[in-house]
DNA sequence: TCCAATTCTGACCGTATGGTCAGGCTTCAG
DNA sequence: CTGAAGCCTGACCATACGGTCAGAATTGGA
């Protein structure tokens, strides 16, 4: 039972390893709970009680409300922007858009809480993120526009105004996560389907690509 | 100064018509505080501040928080719903929807704490006005599912699903609204123009039009 | 004018919440 | 093996919140 006699454990130590975990775990909990209650309405009891620890060592993870909240925004910010990669590199709108919406519709249905909770955050005025989005999104926002200009320009698709299509981007795929009960409830209750999600999916694809000329 | 030799008054008398003015002017603060701060953030002093009136006063014409917070809620949803007669009687698609769609949109520009109270309440699974989404919308869907169903049986539009173009116009019209801040912190932290919302306006039916197939 | 109904209000209460702390327990380098 | 550092925890505290209440002020019909 001596753990030095087999392989040799990754540098990282059980202690360091054992702290990650728990520190995703809180983040996971307190990810849902903000997602249901909002901020106000989540208490630090409830994400310790989903977490499983007590709540006094959820503080010694996080040390306060606000820098629990703080870290599951962050956390969602970066999922969020590694979905923007998909439009990179394509050749044009009918690639670029087409595998945005995609990856972007599969964030919202694996992550429905994070973007929930940035959907809770913008909304009461960005309160903990205004920062990002006045650099990193706006920085982000400027590329693209530049790069659907560009498409414009060589003919690859119709004249649209670049902002607004990408808002519109923005809206319909994170509509699916952030509105995800009143799609179940018009769905006869009954969450979607795989299949359900691919046609949704292709219905979003189908009307935006066809919406800015394309196809 | 005899208010009887005069022209009669409204039969509903100074003191229903001042319960009222107070009524709404609550309705009004709260629907601003719950957008700012969510149902858990708000407080009832807060709301009270801002309508003018002491918190113990609030009580008395609303009794609970809940209480209130239901009340903000069915008064949107009736806004909400009188936009939807904007699709109705319309010839074809093109009339039809585009009505809607600056409907939903002139909404957002105006009421946009409301959409968020909106927003927040179904993010929130829709403890309040479930049973709204059960009848009400649930049958208002239906029935412009069946319209649109026909629009494409009678080749007046391309055949898209129904549902979920419907769920592309709420969350396009509404993300104006619901994530105004964004918006503006992407012009510039400036709120937009009538122009601009113009430009809008015309971008989301442009899309949208085209994307089904119409224009 | 009078008085009953309605509206308003400051002071108060119980509870729930975010956060603290002293001390116990576990881990691991030397 | 040992002890210091890191981790965990029950009990506790101050505060803020939703809600109550007794009674004052106002209104309007008779």
């Amino acid at each position: 039972m001596n753990d030095e006699s087999g392989v040799e454990r990754p540098r990282i130590g059980r202690r360091e390893a054992q702290r990650q975990a728990t520190e995703q775990a809180i983040l996971t909990a307190a990810e849902t709970v903000f997602a249901e209650a909002g901020f106000g309405g989540a208490t630090m009891q409830l994400i310790a009680d989903l977490a499983g620890l007590p709540k006094a060592n959820l503080h010694y993870y996080f040390a306060t409300k606000e820098a629990l909240y703080r870290a599951v925004v962050e956390r969602i910010f970066v999922i969020w922007l590694r979905a923007a990669d998909a439009m990179d590199g394509a050749e044009g709108p009918a690639e670029g858009i087409g595998a945005y919406i995609d990856a972007k519709m599969e964030i919202s249905r694996r992550h429905p809480n994070g973007s929930k909770v940035w959907a809770s955050e913008v909304m009461h005025g960005a309160p903990v993120i205004q920062d990002y989005l006045e650099t990193t999104l706006r920085d982000w926002t400027a590329g693209r526009v530049e790069v659907i200009e560009r498409w414009i320009a060589e003919g690859k698709m119709a004249p649209v105004n670049p902002e607004h299509l990408l808002y519109m981007l923005w809206a319909t795929t994170q509509h699916y996560a952030d509105f995800n009960h009143q799609i179940e409830t018009l769905n006869g209750g009954r969450r979607l389907t795989a299949a359900e999600w691919a046609k949704a999916k292709a219905s979003v694809k189908q009307i935006i690509l066809r919406g800015i000329g394309v196809v």
